[in-house]
DNA sequence: TCAAATTGCGCAATGC
DNA sequence: AGCATTGCGCAATTTG
């Protein structure tokens, strides 16, 4: 009596193993797809928080200009009620330089004019008579 | 016969037994942490993108405010010196580029106005004859 | 030296 | 039918 269908049983198991092969393969694909992800995860966190870093630096320096300019206008309003006195507008904005970077965030009326009204009085030749 | 010595065999199978389900609750314990801190990356990614839109937000108004600021200004301190002196502001105010980096993308305003007539004629006091 | 924690791997159930 | 994903257990290794 020759078996019948021992073909069942073998192939079946030929058959299972085969798939279990493959599944394993697909473990293993799924599992190294994983860590990568995780792992870039982890280095976006790490860009995202640079990047966040130069917006506040960013942030602190456009801050300081807006208030440097801010008491520049402080400062230019005062002038103009001053200007009954004879001050003039030189000593206010000839060194403008500073307005640069950083190094801004002084109060600008402290940048004392050098005076380099070249020619004479720069007051308006008031003394002609 | 008795038997000599059964414990040996039995209690390390029972050894065995407990420290495996020992590893089994260590190992879901692990994976459990495991799995926290991936969702908590992911959660801190979400977080900063938002915190960094809102500090783009922030740069851009800011940026907004210093163009108007100083756009006023010069005007305004054109004005004066027109009035003034002559002294030609633009000179001083100009440049309202020196933001950082990635300055403005607006209209650059046409920086020019080199034209430092220091020499004589400020564009007024001609009329007096 | 030991016990908990971590890691690689395979199995099976389940998702798609 | 078949790959992908996930929970689980085993065993080796690492860690404290």
């Amino acid at each position: 009596m020759p078996p019948k269908r021992k073909s069942t049983t073998d192939e079946e198991d030929d058959e299972y193993r085969r798939k279990r092969d493959r599944n394993n393969q697909a473990v293993k694909r799924s599992r190294v797809k994983s860590k990568m992800k995780t792992e870039e995860t982890q280095q976006r966190v790490n860009d995202l928080r640079l990047k966040n870093q130069l917006l506040e630096d960013k942030i602190d320096n456009q801050k300081k200009e807006l208030k440097f300019l801010k008491e520049l206008f402080i400062t230019q309003a005062q002038a103009k009620a001053d200007k009954l006195v004879g001050i003039n507008l030189n000593e206010l904005l000839q060194d403008d330089d500073n307005d640069d970077n950083d190094e801004d965030e002084g109060e600008p009326s402290k940048k004392r004019a050098k005076e380099q009204s070249k020619g004479e009085g720069s007051s308006k030749s008031r003394s002609r008579r």
